[in-house]
RNA sequence: GCAGGGUUAGUGAAGCGGUCAAACACGAGAGACUGUAAAUCUCUUGGCUUAUGCCUUCGUAGGUUCGAAUCCUACACCCUGCA
């Protein structure tokens, strides 16, 4: 295990200011991560994700396994080369679609086949498989490969299953990820983190957590929230979770939250790091953030007219250059995406805001030495 | 001028005696999206402040019928042939 790799600060009221050492470089906690599943931020380019203050940048497993697959990515100089991102990069394992393709999936021991909708192609991903494959395309930051079931009511009947097949492959994956990183500099090594799951049931939540923060892992990933349960339930989870974790100065990433409420809630709970793929999609939806955690939808009638910013007195690229509703509003109507482009920049750069507040807060605050 | 064909809700287009306020598509209006099968999906779209209700519609005006967007007559306009 990696020492003094992330070091944080815990300010009042539990919320941490972090700065987690990568080998592509520094990340200031706490911090939101856009997605960028197929090797983009969909519509932006990646100096202009930059450019929104965001510090890390998501892409998958599954989508690059399947196209074009991690040999061509390696080939292409790894994720940085292949999609021009300088910014560290984290990988997700694939296991989200285990929840997210159930329908076309099937679970064993071993691992995971999919049946890609598209294509028909089968698809295998195992813990194994999955550490393979983030290594091949160079991640960062990887996340080991879970077992993710949903928490409507339907789904939650899984939950326990998917609890323990979660902890047996992560230590698949952990001793994967040793076997390929053992001749690996300190400052060469990427960093993996573990998945805690357990659904909606504290005691599984908190076994899980303890099982995870035993492992040398160097990151506590918090999985299986925002799939169908409600918002009270998921911050009652996170409020539960806040208490447990141990002192270790690990990253925690919380996995696929994104509304700004939500990521509000998270950081107050002591979550170090989130992704989402809210902003951008909500974007290409025309459905943007304002002051005050509100939400406008940009094809609305009533602003057909209107010549104000997105969010008057935001700092993003697309409202500084003075876009109006109206013209957003008009190329949303035609189906031009320049709209849902301009406004994922908005939107990545709303989120990426909450999170300066924080750390500059958090750094007027802070009463507790670094650990 | 003669002979055919046509005229349906914002647009295009079904319907061809009752189950038609009228399919469907587009457009329009609103909403949903949380580790991206998602530039997608859902709902509404004649009026009545909302209903297993009422009212007004299917070029215009009459007529036949218990009943018409659907049949008949006249007229208007639009196409296509032939003069």
């Amino acid at each position: 295990m990696k020492t003094n790799y992330f070091q944080v600060l815990t300010g009042v009221g539990g919320v941490r200011n972090g700065k987690l050492s990568t080998r592509a470089g520094k990340v200031l906690t706490p911090t939101f991560m856009p997605d960028g599943t197929r090797g983009a931020v969909k519509s932006v380019k990646p100096e202009d994700v930059q450019a929104t203050g965001v510090q890390a940048v998501l892409a998958n497993t599954y989508h690059l396994h399947l196209q074009p697959g991690e040999e061509v990515v390696t080939k292409l100089g790894g994720i940085h080369g292949f999609s021009g991102q300088k910014l560290p990069m984290l990988t997700d394992s694939g296991g989200f679609q285990v929840f997210s393709l159930a329908h076309t999936r099937k679970i064993t021991e071993e691992g995971v086949t999919f049946k890609d909708p598209r294509t028909g192609d089968t698809v295998f991903l195992s813990p194994e498989k999955s550490i393979q494959i983030q290594m091949k395309l160079g991640a960062d930051m990887m996340v080991a490969f879970d077992d993710v079931t949903a928490l409507d009511d339907a789904g939650r009947d899984r939950t326990k299953e998917a609890f323990d097949r979660t902890h047996r492959w992560l230590e698949r994956s952990l001793a994967e990820f040793q076997r390929l990183t053992m001749d690996m500099k300190p400052d060469e090594r990427p960093l993996l983190f573990g998945v805690v799951q357990g659904g909606l049931d504290k005691e599984l939540r908190k076994r899980s957590l303890d099982i995870v923060q035993g492992l040398p892992v160097d990151g506590i990933a918090v999985g299986g929230l925002s799939v169908g349960e409600s918002r009270e339930e998921m911050h009652g989870m996170l409020a539960y979770l806040a208490d447990l974790y141990d002192d270790s100065p690990r990253p925690r990433f919380l996995l696929g939250v994104g509304d700004p409420i939500d990521l509000r809630f998270a950081i107050e709970n002591g979550i170090d790091m989130l992704d989402c793929v809210l902003p951008t999609r909500n974007a290409r939806h025309a459905t943007a953030w304002v002051s005050g955690d509100k939400k406008i939808h940009l094809t609305n009638a009533t602003y057909a007219e209107d010549a104000k910013a997105i969010d008057p007195g935001c700092d993003c690229a697309t409202c500084q250059a003075g876009y109006s509703r109206g013209f957003l509003r008009h190329q949303f109507q035609v189906g031009e995406p320049l709209a849902g482009t301009l406004v994922s920049i908005h939107n990545i750069r709303y989120l990426q805001r909450i999170c300066e507040e924080y750390r500059n807060e958090t750094n007027e605050q802070s009463t507790s030495k670094p650990n």
